[in-house]
DNA sequence: GTTGAAATGTTATAACATAACACTATACTT
DNA sequence: AAGTATAGTGTTATGTTATAACATTTCAAC
């Protein structure tokens, strides 16, 4: 299990900005919120509530139940530092928070790896195609579902 | 429960349309299939799996199971007869089945209304962004949450 | 009328998520 | 330093969303 965890210095950083974030603002960045950042981040793909649940059993020892994942969650949720993909149900870690508010995000059907993407002028579209229907936007979801280079070439 | 359920004139048509399509396409449009495509497309709101399943039960008489929704969900789904809201689990019918592929969503988080836009400049550009990143798109979600001009104005 | 494919019925269960309440840790007050 | 309020966590139970698996029916094509 524990190697579907990949570390990279891109990941490290991560880490580092999040724990820079939370201490300018005073947010409570527990051992438990950071491990399930962690493992958020350093899964390769997409991950599920219960995927979370089995590793962070699995590299602290401590049976967790479904309350100590999901509370987590919601606290990286609101803070930026995850997403999560509805389509899949799943979880992504952020690696760019509190630079954007919204991004979109590539998920190939094959290989379930995903991208996290940010194109400012599609956003502004988003925003500027909402209002144009006197509507307010407070969150987008843009998840584009499809096939990624490496697995076309196969 | 049945005063939930709208009838109007674009409602007619579309139902009208639906069985158009199938016709043409040597689709076979059940009762079950017909009856559930009614009840989302009347449906004020976005309208859930299993309020479906009451709303079928009630005005059938019959008591439904959970895979008989499912299955006449998915089969809408695929012919483009109904969408489904990731952000909200919810269903709701299109009203314009067969003009385009991709469609977005503004969901107002007061009211739950919903209403259902295209914007073929945008659609144009999320494709183009995509493929920038060398991705080929098969299908894409874009949901708007906020507030809609009826509840801002209270 | 037989056959084969699609649709439906039915039971059970999988997968995803939260309510509710007890307990603990922390940090703020006096 | 004791009191107290708040946020965080532990735990049990349950709510919500969706599908697997297999039996039965329907209906068109041969």
């Amino acid at each position: 299990m524990r190697s579907k965890l990949k570390d990279t210095k891109e990941i490290q950083a991560s880490i580092t900005r999040v724990l820079d974030i939370c201490k300018l603002n005073n947010l409570v960045f527990t051992e438990i919120r950071q491990k399930i950042f962690e493992i958020i981040i350093k899964y390769k793909k997409p991950i599920k509530a219960y995927e979370i649940l089995d590793v962070f059993t699995e590299v602290t020892g401590k049976r967790a139940h479904p309350p100590t994942i999901y509370r987590a969650i919601d606290f990286l949720i609101e803070n930026g530092f995850i997403h999560k993909l509805n389509s899949i149900n799943s979880y992504v870690g952020c690696f760019h928070p509190k630079v954007h508010k919204e991004c979109y995000f590539l998920i190939c059907k094959i290989c379930n790896i995903y991208k996290e993407c940010c194109d400012k002028n599609l956003t502004e579209n988003i925003f500027k195609s909402a209002n144009k229907r006197d509507f307010i936007v407070s969150n987008t979801t843009l998840e584009i579902e499809g096939h990624c280079n490496d697995c076309i070439q196969k």
